[in-house]
RNA sequence: GGGCGCUUAGCUCAGUCUGGUUAGAGCACCUGCCUUACAAGCAGGGGGUCGCUGGUUCGAGUCCAGCAGCGCCCACCA
């Protein structure tokens, strides 16, 4: 593509006009797929990222912008590197929360799942998830990542539904998968039974109610025992009974009570234990027994036992002998175990029906408020209940201990570091994981059952039961956790169980790039599956990115409604754009805000920055021409300052982006080229060579320009390219190239730069610093004393280190442009005029007879004088200090010294001049 | 109840690990410019007792302790 083209870039990017076409040339050149055989035959070095599969449910919010542009920014990067880049891409089938999506989609249709029946519900899920996942894939590709699509998997892919079976099995087989009757966390609302993790705590203010129980006729003489004993909640009752106290938040459940418990060594209640009291309401009896879990501190010290719908208390009560009495139906309604009055209310219902008849019977004893942490649903957000069930649990210690281990001796990093911490802490306090599910959606758990009560768990469905022969096997009617599939993700993805060449080649990967709330639900079961199907962890650095949140710190989300579609964002400004302004937000550890009620306002950063570069290429390409670019070796000698200048710190740019993509460090990295960008190519070294550039110039000095810009600009993009692929590989693919430098078929695949030091030097950019102070100078003092825009003016320097007069002479050119100056004099300026000093002790005078206002400048040189000597006093303060000069190392003290000649001089010229001024005026 | 994090400019945040020039950025604000790449721009400028108190140190935004406010995670106090 020649430079001709370039007369037709628009003045301002349009990135509609260039992204999709750019991904297509990307897509076609399969730049994003690399072959197994890349690394098992040609040791090419592997860098592999899964994808944190986006759940079916919806398409794309703001959330997956950020965590899929910093994944592209890093495989981006590593493929630059060098490296045999593999991310794969795809969905989750996201059990419950997709069920929940479709059955609300056909209730208003008047329809519930059981009218359709099993199977055709689970059909109209496959219709709704094929349209919903293929949206997903077509924005990720709309935000410019480069993922490997040939390996695109959906978590119930078919040979995916072979990883569940085989691990259900193995673990099965290993005893770390059983069945068993527990409580677990219920939601009455999607009827299933939800995981700890899936049960989400919430501080609620509720009442803890005081209830009297009353005791059995035979049990009064131990109830005198206790109040002897000291035991003040046991007493009277009103009508000549005698009753205990206790406590619960939810007075619906007594009616499952089965006992009280109290602790073994409470000496207030140790004649109790035996004891058996009335259970109000129900007419049962129920016997008071000794548990070491009651906390004698806490309330009455004396706890009601409903096993059937509290984990502690079945805990309690299989230590103890009670029988759990289940008293609500799945729906939290009260069912057939209660009195009548009682039967088919809700639990809340329940609750103030049971309250007011205790009331009538005068048996509460009082109430409280009370917070505490209520579980609700994490999909439906309903409050869990409690429930006693048959379920399918995973031993999870033995899993987790090498997936401990990794994270402590370092095998994995986590970045934040203080997630290492959670994590373990999690790890070290780790409980069985409840897999099984009562949906229709999601991975069939691979049991059956004959009617003999044998239980088959196989990877392949089973015709006959093994042990009796028996041809009428049922399966489990339940589905497994939608993390049981997403936990086989790094493998399963690459064809486990096989062992296939891609499982060898891009097995275990490196970078987990996820958000921090899902370390439990998914990235520490990845490391135990990892560990325990493969040997070896699934990947090596977890990074957690933050939250995307609105201006008012609110995470964003569909129902609040403050939510920016990402499609909107790259329709409107480019892909570019978002990415730029997530990544420059991006610092380690912390959330994103973003203003969803002015979204142009929120990506304006990123937006102009995109056009800037485009601004800067579209320049450079102009300015360029069709003419041979030389590479630096033959301009050499024709290098002038400012090309040194930018070259120098294009090396040490170059180091610093690269050190800081090693540490995660993405906002860093933002910025610093940004500024790099912006703040040195275009503000400065554009600038400067712009003369040079042009038609008249001097040939050897324009070919060094053109040879340095060449030089730069295609370096620059390249450290960009990871963060605004779609600019910069348009500009770049237009960009003249070096005559006998080879040129790579894209951006995508340009080697990343390495810094060259050689070319680096402290000494150039200390003097064009100088250079570029001395033009913001004159452009301050214009500004100050109302110099018009177009009036060219001299100016006078003096002092300053040895060369730099010398240098600015030499660059006279440049210094004259952007300073709107005439000329330069290396001599001592008299008169009226304005004066500045430099950081490195240059002065600067601009006469200005007749421009100026004398008594303002005399006052302005007071102001001025009196700044200085409060500085020179401190600094001499300083000096004078015997600790500072004996302790502190030598070069900070000479600093301090040779800050304090330098304030001195000028002090004393300061002095002078004013005299001189004083003398003219008045 | 346990653990962790945050507090720096009007706003959103870097900088703290490894103490050392005049504490930075973007946005916002003020002033002047349609200067032939870019007004989505250019140039200049204002704005900070670095949450509070104390300590260590020649020197603290940075290290230590305490306090306050905010936030997050975990947890079986009924």
């Amino acid at each position: 593509m020649g430079a001709v083209v370039t007369s037709e870039l628009a003045p301002r990017l349009d990135p509609r006009a260039i992204e999709p076409l750019r991904y297509g040339r990307w897509m076609d050149g399969g730049y994003f797929h690399v072959p197994a055989s890349d690394v098992l035959e040609e040791g090419r070095d592997p860098y592999v990222i899964v994808i944190p599969p986006p759940n079916v449910t919806a398409p794309l919010h703001m959330g997956h912008g950020l965590n899929n542009t910093i994944q592209d920014v890093l495989i981006r990067w590593r493929r630059m590197q060098g490296r045999a880049t593999v991310w794969v891409p795809g969905t989750d089938h996201a059990g419950i929360a997709t069920q929940n999506v479709v059955e609300r989609a056909i209730a208003s249709e008047g329809l519930h799942r059981s009218d359709l029946g099993r199977e055709k519900f689970v059909e109209r899920v496959w219709a709704f998830v094929d349209v919903t996942g293929k949206t997903i894939l077509e924005q990720l590709k709309a935000i410019g990542a480069s993922c490997d699509w040939e390996r695109t998997r959906f978590t119930l892919d078919e040979d995916l539904q072979q990883a569940v079976r085989e691990v259900f099995v193995s673990l099965y087989e290993k005893g770390l998968i059983y069945r068993g009757e527990y409580i677990i966390n219920w939601c009455p609302r999607c009827l299933t039974a939800l995981s700890n993790e899936e049960a989400e705590g919430e501080e609620t203010q509720g009442t803890l109610w005081h209830l009297r129980y009353p005791f059995a006729e035979s049990s009064i003489p131990a109830a005198r025992a206790a109040v002897e004993a000291g035991a003040t909640s046991v007493g009277y009752f009103s009508d000549g009974r005698w009753y205990l106290t206790v406590s619960t938040t939810r007075p619906e459940t007594m009616l499952g009570d089965t006992g009280v418990a109290v602790h073994p060594d409470d000496e207030r209640y140790k004649a109790l234990v035996g004891a058996r009291v009335e259970l109000p309401l129900a007419g049962r009896q129920i016997p008071v027994v000794a548990d070491d879990h009651v906390d004698p501190a806490f309330g009455s010290g004396m706890v009601k036992v409903t096993p059937a719908h509290d984990p502690n208390d079945f805990e309690i009560a299989q230590r103890t002998g009670l029988l759990p009495i289940d008293v609500m139906t799945p729906d939290a309604r009260m069912n057939e175990a209660v009195p009548p009055a009682f039967r088919g209310l809700d639990r809340l219902e329940a609750r103030k029906a049971v309250l007011a008849a205790l009331r009538e019977e005068g048996l509460v004893a009082g109430d409280e408020t009370h917070t505490r942490a209520v579980p609700h649903c994490y999909r439906c957000h309903t409050v869990v209940e409690p429930r006693l069930s048959e379920q399918w649990f995973v031993k999870m210690k033995p899993l987790a201990e090498p997936a401990l281990q990794a994270s402590r001796d370092g095998t994995v990093t986590f970045t934040p570091r203080h997630w290492q911490r959670v994590y373990e802490h999690w790890m070290e306090n780790i409980r069985d994981w409840c897999i099984s599910r009562q949906l229709w959606w999601g991975h069939r758990i691979p049991v059956w059952y004959c009617p003999a009560g044998h239980v088959i768990a196989a990877r392949q469905d089973p015709t006959s039961c093994p042990e009796c022969g028996s041809k009428e096997l049922e399966q489990d009617p339940d589905v497994l956790d939608t993390w049981f599939s997403s936990q086989l993700w790094p493998f399963s993805v690459f064809g486990w169980p096989q062992e296939t060449d891609d499982l060898r080649a891009f097995y275990p990967g490196h970078t987990m790039v996820t958000a921090p709330e899902i370390l439990f639900f998914w990235v520490a079961r990845m490391i135990m599956m990892g560990y325990e199907f493969r040997g070896e962890t699934p990947f090596t650095e977890v990074f957690l990115t933050g939250t995307v949140r609105d201006i008012k710190g609110r995470k964003m989300s569909k129902s609040l409604g403050n939510g920016i579609d990402p499609l909107e964002v790259v329709h409107a400004y480019g892909a570019d754009a978002m990415r730029y302004t997530l990544v420059s937000q991006a610092a380690v550890g912390t959330d994103i805000h973003l203003d969803h009620e002015n979204v142009e306002a929120a990506f304006a950063n990123g937006r102009n920055f995109a056009n800037k570069i485009w601004n800067a290429g579209r320049f450079a390409l102009m300015s360029l021409g069709d003419a041979p670019v030389q590479q630096i070796g033959p301009v050499a000698e024709h290098l002038q300052l400012e090309d040194a200048w930018i070259i120098s710190r294009l090396q040490r740019v170059t180091a610093q982006a690269t050190e800081d993509l090693e540490r995660f460090r993405l906002h860093e990295v933002a910025e610093g080229l940004y500024h790099f960008f912006w703040g040195e190519i275009c503000d400065w070294y554009l600038e400067l060579i712009k003369a040079r550039l042009a038609p008249g110039a001097d040939a050897g000095s324009r070919e060094a320009a053109r040879a340095t810009l060449v030089l730069v600009l295609d370096r620059a993009f390249r450290l960009l390219h990871p963060i605004v692929p779609f600019v910069t590989a348009e500009l770049w693919a237009r960009l003249p190239w070096p005559v006998g430098v080879p040129r790579p078929d894209d951006l995508i695949v340009a080697p990343w730069p390495e810094p060259d030091f050689e070319h680096a030097s402290h000494e150039v950019e200390r003097t064009m610093a100088g250079l570029q102070e001395l033009i913001v100078e004159v452009r301050r003092l214009r500004k100050e004393y109302g110099v018009p825009e177009g009036e060219r003016i001299t100016i006078h320097v003096t002092g300053g280190p040895d060369g730099f007069l010398d240098t600015v002479s030499e660059q006279a050119a440049g210094i004259l442009q952007l300073a709107r100056v005439d000329r330069i004099r290396a001599e001592r300026g008299t008169g009226v005029g304005a004066h500045g000093v430099l950081s490195n002790g240059t002065e600067l005078f601009v006469p200005l007879e007749g421009v100026i206002d004398l008594e303002r400048e005399r006052q302005r040189l007071r102001d001025e004088l009196g700044r200085l000597r409060g500085l020179v006093e401190g600094t001499r303060k300083k000096l004078a200090n015997e600790a500072f000069v004996s302790r502190a190392p030598e070069e900070v003290v000479q600093k301090e010294r040779d800050r304090l000649t330098q304030l001195e001089e000028q002090d004393s010229k300061l002095r002078a001049k004013l005299a001189e001024l004083e003398g003219e005026g008045s």
